[in-house]
DNA sequence: TGACAGAATTAAAACGTTATAAATCCGGGT
DNA sequence: ACCCGGATTTATAACGTTTTAATTCTGTCA
């Protein structure tokens, strides 16, 4: 019964603490431990006091299990990843960013791929189901996700990598890829190019339109010539995309810019300049979308813009957060902006 | 207190199946149930099939939460993340490989970042002290590394990427880097080369001292000069990489033939070679390990060899499923080959 | 002196499992 | 009929929490 923090006995090596050892050791009861523990106002402040002291001195820390079959509560967020595609370096990333926003909730993040066999929604319903989660979080976001409007007729925190067409609003975190595409533009049409070439993501992804809404508009209000690369996707082997990039090049008129969504495709643009023996700056450009750290280092330099996944995967895990302690989804949006201060103006690392 | 398999209660919408649930549709009690769904022979044949009858119809998952308070086990396994650092997409393939190996297992995979704050052993301990996991997983293994240690020490389910150096065996799965060492310098030998350049990893990890051993062995064999740059490793920033390459050519005899242990310093090697107008092939040659397929997409070519990190996470979720299952530890490795098959001969893509 | 309200604490049930120990059933031998 | 043993089944406790509904304390006021 001895309720004086300054005797209490030292954590047991062997046995893990837990409400009924510090019960012991206080001389209360469970239930008040457990109260004390909540900081439950009702428990008086002196006794508060003591079973903080207790918990720390023992190393308390409350079973995920029995607190999970009791609450329902898992504190566990789910990424659904994408085995299949990836942005370079994109996972790691998102992933580091999302863990490092979640360092010290007490929630943990758990990985769940989300592309195998034929049932696209299976991961969902699973999490939904048996409760796996307290709430998931997942990218390449579609118009009409159905993962989106499942997730939403549940009820159930989530937060998307992109933006729905749904009328109803939820919590996402999107890049602006309208501005970037704008943005693209306007470099290449500063250094006189004329005749544009995009490579879009598979239509059925929301961020497509946003690239093409802002590639075509401010295409057409530079009066410049633009084309959308037919017949390949962003997600197509780089091979085909090669193959296509090399087949325009002797066409009449080639494009001389080019706006590049992602690493590779940026990468495979290069290369098909260099297999047609066009050079970089005198007979095209190229303007892409940088998600890694290689562009430092790969020759010819070209111009790149800043999306950063890191910042992404942290903003997600934040907005999930607030999710499921019950903000209003519809306050819970983030764009991140195309980074014009990290902008990549081709730095002479000789310096 | 049906019986009769045909005229099983179909599953209630809302609520959940549970054993208890199961218990009332079949009309045994709940002991009998469990035992059923654990195909415990103690119960009789016939009522097996008839509680599988009833567990498949009603969907029933048994409750991961109660199952855990119960067992002690998580059915969870924890993959410590360096956020900082990484290979090219080594996180996601080596993730997708890991949850591809757990598909149907009924574990899922954690994801803990084993680099933030002072003390190095904080993840690990957390999760031995609270059992977060069944088991870990983790990369960047040292000679003597801690982890390991500590693991050991708590009789812990663990595989490491990459060796040790203790004496007690303890599973893991490995690249075969003094092969892939000894390769290149044949490989950049055979091209002429005389004057070979390694750079390394830090020297507290394993597989430097594999990469070191398998580099000077064979270079001293073929009679050549070799050095190991002095003052930057692998993880040190690029562009100081870069630097130190970049004056190494300045030397009087600047190496002709470099062997890259990633993507990244395999790139920063090109370009540091471009910014010192030197011609890839004439004045000196690349060999690299890849991870991913960037480099069927950079000009100019250089051969590489394949590091497959999909089936390194598959091989060490395997290896780590069946340590937690008992196996011996001892007989728990796997040495992954340079992958001579898929060997890049730097294909020509215009085929 | 009691009664009583509010403050503080607690007993006990519940979450869904698994496992120990005990109970029931059934057929065969006496 | 009766008993016995093996085959089945079951009641129950336990895992570590949270929470509902008491219960006990304490001091105040009539």
């Amino acid at each position: 019964m001895n309720r004086e923090a300054t005797d209490l006995p030292i954590a047991p090596a062997g046995e893990k603490p837990t409400l009924r050892s510090l019960a012991e050791a206080t001389g209360f009861s469970i239930a008040t431990v457990s109260r004390a523990l909540a900081d439950d106002p009702r428990i008086a402040a002196k006794t508060r006091a003591l079973v903080a002291e207790a918990a720390a001195l023992a190393g308390y820390v409350p079973d995920r299990a029995a607190r999970r079959l009791r609450t329902g509560r898992t504190q566990v967020v789910t990424l659904l990843l994408n085995t299949q595609h990836e942005f370079l370096g994109f996972t790691h990333e998102f992933l580091s960013g999302m863990t490092e926003a979640l360092q010290g909730t007490g929630y943990s993040v758990n990985v769940v791929p989300d592309d195998v066999g034929d049932d696209r929604l299976a991961p969902v319903r699973n999490i939904l189901r048996n409760h796996l989660a307290d709430g998931v979080v997942f990218t390449r976001t579609e118009a009409f996700d159905p993962r989106v409007r499942l997730l939403m007729e549940n009820d159930f925190p989530f937060v998307s990598h992109g933006r729905t067409e749904f009328t109803t609003p939820h919590p996402f975190v999107d890049f602006d890829n309208e501005a970037f595409a704008r943005q693209a533009v306007q470099r290449l049409v500063g250094k006189g190019r004329t005749r544009l070439s995009l490579i879009l993501p598979e239509d059925r992804f929301t961020f497509t339109q946003h690239l093409r809404y802002g590639f075509v508009s401010e295409a057409r209000a530079a009066g410049v010539d633009h084309e959308i690369v037919d017949g390949v996707t962003l997600d197509s082997p780089a091979a085909r995309i090669a193959e296509t990039l090399r087949a325009s090049r002797l066409g009449d008129n080639p494009p001389d810019g080019y706006v590049c969504v992602g690493e590779v495709t940026a990468l495979v643009t290069l290369s098909a300049l260099a297999d047609s023996d066009a050079v970089l700056g005198r007979d095209a450009d190229v303007f892409a979308k940088r998600a890694s750290p290689i562009f430092d280092n790969i020759r010819p330099r070209i111009d790149t813009v800043f999306e950063d996944l890191r910042e992404t995967g942290r903003k997600m895990a934040e907005m999930l957060l607030r999710r499921m302690q019950g903000e209003d989804p519809a306050t819970l949006t983030h764009m991140l902006m195309p980074d014009f201060e990290r902008l990549h103006h081709s730095p002479d690392t000789h310096a």
